[in-house]
DNA sequence: AGAGCACAATTGTGATCACAAATTAGATCG
DNA sequence: CGATCTAATTTGTGATCACAATTGTGCTCT
């Protein structure tokens, strides 16, 4: 487990919201696999707080499905299996798509202008290599584009989905080194300047239905390690 | 904050779960209505555990939207406005017919049968005025049928939008007095029988719509209370 | 050399306590 | 009589500790 786990954090916050929040983004910009395994004390030690926050922030991650806990009390990464894959990309196809029509009538230039910048610096990471860049641009993207449909209850949703699929998500495109990957985010930004609901939800869907093939590729070959 | 919050609990489970459970049966079942606040003083002490077990669960349930913590550190039961409330029975009409669709090819006689007891208990419970009853064998009812999907990770979503609604619920029908319901199960057994997969989505879809317009309906009585 | 076993270290659980912030209650003043 | 300020109480937070179960390790015996 390295260090390194706190890059910006408000010292004014409660203990546990400061731990889960670090322990959140490091899931998110996938620097954590799928089977690692986390010990109370030691995620308690790296962020200098005592085991009670520790606990409470790694039980509200394993609520959200983000962290297991085993009945013998281990804490891990979850490794889901195709079936959950499977799930877990239904989920988004289905939920995504409403949320980026809710965020349709409320987007402004300002709202594209932030879109594309996620995108031009998510392109300059793939012609790099950098995946752990491209990650993070790639949950920008979505994040930016859901917050401005104003449902919390939705979001709440994809974001427990989102943190279930971050750990093999970083495992997939670390195989694939981000070849080849068709940019639907163009098609999701032209039909937001057209106004062109349909659109959209086609161009989320393509999206999503993408990431869901890559991980149905590679999910044979990690079953292995 | 009454007593009678433990009915049947297994005693070897560890304290958090017990908690957790406790407080999520009663939620479930309409016994606390949206506003009520809690103490992690008065929920140690009612299940007879130490403060720390009581907060872990409270702050799982809060991770699922169950609960509410405000920044002062208050915990109450989450008052979903109109707007919250749309995108709740929005997300249970996109996922609910998905868990639906995945439990046909696995269905039998039995869980048909099953069905048809909760289906039969609801109808009792609506003659009889029972409210409690009624949400509880509706509960049964959707539970048990995705159950059968074989899909936790889409199933931890539904639940978690269930325990948000689950307080305005006990409210709305209260107020309706479970009156003139249309029982769309009836129609969903059916097309289970014929494994008609189209009509059971419609079925399901049918049945989240109504709850949406009873919701809608008496919305607008509960903001003055 | 490999499987079985006992001992030691690790780890989650839960109780207790001190503390600070917030809420409530009561008294006082206008 | 009502508003306001102050004091007492309530309440969540977080640290510490003891304990039991689990895990890991090194040794022994075959």
């Amino acid at each position: 487990m390295p260090a390194a786990l706190q890059p910006k954090i408000d010292e004014t916050l409660p203990a546990h919201e400061r731990v889960y929040r670090a322990l959140r983004a490091r899931i998110l910009s996938g620097g954590m696999a799928p089977g690692d395994s986390l010990t109370l004390r030691g995620v308690a030690e790296a962020l200098d707080v005592s085991m009670t926050p520790a606990r409470e922030a790694v039980r509200r991650l394993a609520a959200e499905r983000a962290l297991e806990m085993t009945p013998s009390g281990r804490i891990l990464v979850p490794t889901p299996g195709p079936a959950q894959l499977d799930e877990l990309f239904r989920a988004r196809a289905l939920l995504e798509p409403e949320l980026a029509i809710r965020a349709l009538p409320k987007t402004d230039s300002r709202l594209i202008d932030a879109l594309r910048h996620c995108d031009d610096a998510l392109g300059r990471h793939v012609a790099a290599g950098d995946v752990a860049g491209y990650v993070r641009a790639n949950n920008a993207f979505h994040t930016t584009l859901y917050a401005r449909a104003g449902a919390p209850a939705l979001m709440a949703l994809v974001e427990s989905v989102w943190l279930q699929t971050a750990p093999v998500m970083r495992r997939v495109y670390g195989r694939l080194g981000t070849q080849a990957l068709t940019d639907y985010h163009e098609a999701a930004l032209e039909a937001l300047a057209a106004r062109n609901a349909e659109a959209l939800a086609q161009a989320i869907r393509d999206d999503v239905g993408q990431g869901a093939a890559l991980v149905a590729q590679v999910s044979l070959d990690l079953v292995d390690l």
